[in-house]
RNA sequence: GUCCUGGUAGCUCAGCUGGAUAGAGCAAUGCCCUUCUAAGGCAUCGGUCGGGGGUUCGAAUCUCUCCCAGGACACCA
């Protein structure tokens, strides 16, 4: 059990003892630092239940609690704070040293599939796919470390629209293509296309179909045909699947991405047919659509029925989504379904929830969630574009970071190490600033500040380890333990570790990052401090010594861990 | 129009399951390198928590209302 639970399970017991019943006791870091380490606010809240004053409760329970800890005092209205007494802290920080799984609080195990990246297929990847691939990794990991079964799928975006336009634009491109003859029997040959040829292709297809009705309607036929099984077309579309996919394995490699299952709304498509079959007593024909009605008795909002079979008879995203629900439920039988989504679908995820709740596609006591993400805007809060103001591609994004990096890495540092440790501050950099900020929160992305090496980026975290290792390195670690607590700066570090466990417990509760990266930045902080104050290598006494060293590992396997769940990579050197 | 987000220091953001004196980073100013990576540390400056009402011992946090910004609202994904 976290130490921190272990408190506070103990306070309840106690004062259960002398006859206060509460739900829960929560221990606070104390607001006001001379007070004590920490607080407890209860003494009011039972006042009202046990018709007592604040203080005369608090004065009871201080007398309990006076036993264990010290320098129990009472505060203002009731507040009770408190402080552990060192022998206990050394206790408790010789237990953790190198144990992270002591930090969690575990929970009955569930299966959980993340559904995160959402890469399109044919179309570069842009920064809204980053964020979808940081927080949902992070995410994933988390609920591992919570003792959970997670899957991973990086659900592409390879199959609707796009198919349309980018055969289009081959169509017009090269007519003579055999996929075109309606009489053509024999094999399919393989085509010659890069991915570079389908990011102009697709741009020129879309800015043509977008000012071209009847180019529009030849799109929509094409993916129509592609949706009813047309050979030719599928054969075609599947190759240029393909071609894509090189390049964006390489973004999510980069991105530290790693999915356990690489599907999308192409292989989604064989279960369509089954999963009408579930849906066929909620289908009904409104203005030539098949849709769901999802609306409910209590709602605030207007919401629009969900359209699954449109009036030309083709799937649609929904389609596909709730294909790719029901082949879930079958396989995997998760107890929840996370989407990693930008915010900006919110409401049509709520349709898909409601239409699968519904129809029973999916049983109650299963969790449908939809984690939304806020946008990425430029400096001058208007979403993040390139200076000719199209969206910025991802790979734009990493590379200017890179540039940014290249210049500040240590000139001393060999070429052949060089690369690793750029490659990896440039992911740090990213992701970090991608999760400093509150899951929902639009954010601002100024480069030059990210990429700076001080402050709360990503950079200044793996500073920290770069210190920590370039010590450990040195010394004889061997067995090393806490033997005293020599001064504040290893105290107050021991101290901010107690409530890690809270940290990690909210940050999985509430599905977002920011509470890890606003806590690596704390530690990191605490340790620099300690660092400055303190000489590790040439302290004269022993114990003292092998108190710093146990520090070292202690820090270390938090911001290890910590980043192992962000997915950033350390670094030695830089 | 309806609904969803958000509005906290000059800038960028935390804090919101009600707790004491509202935090951090950047910027600005000053201090600390014969020292383990100074890419660091310390200090100072900086606020009517969008406005107003309500709930109560206590509100940035809950509630109502108004204002402002962004977004979503049927065959795109």
């Amino acid at each position: 059990m976290a130490k921190l639970k272990g408190i506070e399970d103990f306070i309840q017991k106690e004062i259960a003892k002398i006859g206060y019943e509460i739900d829960s006791v929560s221990l606070e870091e104390c607001s006001i630092k001379e007070l004590g380490q920490f607080q407890l606010n209860f003494a009011m809240k039972l006042s009202k239940i046990y018709h007592k004053s604040p203080r005369d409760i608090a004065e009871e329970v201080k007398r309990v609690l006076d036993v264990r800890f010290k320098n129990v005092n009472i505060a203002g209205p009731g507040f009770i704070n408190l402080s552990l007494k060192d022998e206990e802290l050394l206790e408790y920080a010789n237990e953790y040293i190198n144990d992270f799984e002591k930090y969690i609080e575990y929970e009955k195990p569930k299966t959980i599939v993340v559904d995160y990246g959402g890469a399109n297929a044919a179309k570069a990847l842009h920064v809204g796919h980053m964020r979808s691939a940081n927080i949902g990794e992070a995410l994933k990991r988390l609920a591992k470390l919570f003792g959970n079964k997670v899957i991973g799928d990086v659900h592409l975006g390879d199959l609707g629209r796009q198919s349309g336009m980018l055969i289009s634009q081959l169509m017009e491109e090269q007519p003579d293509l055999v996929f075109f003859d309606k009489n053509y029997k024999g094999e399919y040959p393989k085509i010659n296309l890069t991915i570079e040829d389908l990011g102009r292709m697709y741009k020129i297809a879309n800015a043509k179909a977008k000012e071209d009705e009847t180019r529009m309607e030849l799109v929509r036929d094409i993916t129509l045909e592609i949706d009813k099984g047309n050979v030719a077309y599928t054969n075609l579309w599947k190759q240029i699947v393909e071609i894509s996919e090189p390049t964006i394995k390489k973004v999510y490699n980069e991105l530290n991405c790693t999915f356990d299952l690489w599907e999308g709304e192409l292989s989604s498509m064989q279960y369509v047919d089954e999963t009408l079959k579930v849906l066929k007593d909620y289908l009904y024909e409104s203005e030539g659509a098949l849709v769901i009605d999802v609306t409910k008795d209590d709602d605030k909002l207007s919401i629009p029925p969900l359209i699954v079979i449109k009036t030309n008879g083709a799937t649609i995203y929904a389609t596909r989504d709730l294909a790719t629900i029901y082949n879930r439920v079958n396989k995997i039988n998760p107890d929840e379904f996370w989407y990693v989504v930008d915010d900006r679908q919110s409401m049509y995820f709520e349709q898909v929830f409601r239409a699968s709740y519904k129809t029973s596609l999916v049983r109650n006591d299963v969790a449908l969630k939809f984690l939304g993400f806020g946008t990425i805007n430029g400096t001058d809060g208007k979403p993040f574009k390139t200076r000719s103001g199209e969206v910025m591609e991802l790979s734009s994004l990493i590379s200017m970071v890179k540039e940014e990096i290249t210049k500040k890495v240590k000139d001393e540092i060999s070429d052949d190490r060089k690369e690793d440790i750029i490659n990896n501050l440039t992911i740090a950099t990213l992701k970090y600033a991608d999760l400093l900020s509150y899951r929902k929160t639009d954010y601002v992305f100024d480069l030059v500040k990210f990429s700076s090496f001080e402050g709360k980026t990503g950079p200044y975290i793996l500073y920290g380890i770069v210190r920590i290792k370039s010590l450990l390195k040195k010394l004889d670690i061997e067995n090393s333990r806490f033997n005293n607590i020599p001064n504040d700066d290893v105290r107050d570090i021991i101290l901010s570790s107690i409530k890690l466990s809270k940290v990690l417990n909210l940050s999985y509760r509430e599905a977002t990052l920011n509470y890890i990266t606003d806590y690596l930045f704390e530690i990191t902080n605490l340790f620099n401090k300690f660092y400055n104050n303190n000489n590790i290598l040439n302290e004269k006494d022993k114990d003292t010594q092998e108190t710093y060293i146990a520090l070292l590992k202690f820090v270390y396997n938090i911001c290890h861990n910590l980043l192992n769940i962000l997915a950033i990579n350390e670094v030695d050197e830089m």
